[in-house]
DNA sequence: TATTTATTGATAATGATTATCATTATTATT
DNA sequence: AATAATAATGATAATCATTATCAATAAATA
């Protein structure tokens, strides 16, 4: 079953990175999985270790090449939560399309993905993205938003932590 | 006029540097200067060039120091445009707060800074920011956002040029 | 199967940011 | 105003994420 799962992710990965005129390979379906799995925002690098766990001898250039690619092909997002690196997660999978926004603990670095009030949200972002579009000429593809803030666990300590990214 | 008003923003700063307990400096307030004039998103190497045309033998350390402590401390914004380097603005100054969000294009990297559409974001925004601090835990302090695609001129061109960020 | 070409892994290079440290400037104290 | 305490500076070395290079390998195509 769930050996029938991941062939059909595979299939639709592959058909997609296809379609978009690259080749299906090992490290990149590796990459893939890992991906697929954490609801993370990993970095490069924790990818990387990740990846080596059950298919060593992955470079780490190969992870950054195929970061890379896939965030220009507009699979995979790429984030800055401000600690010096660059942490992705899948936006457009066989699953479909997982948009949410971020809620970051400035403390400790937390992130939190939520969903609520999307609706709400993205009512009034597609309203303001056609004016914006109109008054500044962008065809606009995409946003991001993010609130900012103390977790629950800082906003009564002095010194800070580091929690789970 | 322009003196007395440089003098009345300098008298801003160095109270407000002063009630966070830092000392205000040549080298602090020339920075600020910098930023005050300027309506670009400056990364720390510009603003260190800017710096020293007219005030030579700052170094870049300093600049980052210094914008580091203006970030921590709220006056400033750190951006990240993903073109691999910070960029700052002032949010906070003595005329007041500049509270705006950003539309940024993916083809050559230029940036506008909007405030259209604003008052109707913002109010939608503090009632998210009501109900996820409860939902969560958290105490929000901030928001963050931003619109990208292709500006007028790259969505018509398949290479990427490079505008002013 | 042979050929073409994308991809890979290893590693060197780059470039932004941070740490170090002796010196200097600012503030508080006398 | 002079002095003591300490924050800030400038120069530069160190760090660390990301990119470039290149020979070897694997995937697609004929």
């Amino acid at each position: 079953m769930r050996a029938r799962m991941r062939m059909g992710q595979a299939g639709w990965w592959c058909g997609r990175i296809r379609d978009c005129g690259y080749r299906m390979t090992l490290p990149r379906q590796a990459l893939l999985d890992v991906l697929s799995r954490t609801d993370k925002h990993m970095s490069a690098d924790e990818i990387y270790f990740a990846l080596n766990k059950y298919y060593p001898n992955t470079g780490l250039a190969t992870v950054y090449r195929n970061l890379e690619m896939l965030f220009k092909a507009g699979f995979v997002s790429k984030l800055d939560f401000g600690d010096g690196r660059s942490r992705y997660e899948i936006i457009r999978g066989p699953k479909g399309v997982n948009h949410h926004h971020h809620l970051v603990c400035t403390g400790c670095g937390a992130v939190i993905d939520y969903t609520d009030f999307i609706n709400e949200e993205v009512e009034l972002l597609n309203k303001t993205q056609k004016a914006l579009s109109k008054k500044y000429g962008f065809n606009i593809t995409d946003h991001f938003i993010q609130f900012s803030g103390l977790c629950n666990k800082c906003k009564n300590k002095k010194g800070t932590q580091n929690a789970g990214i």
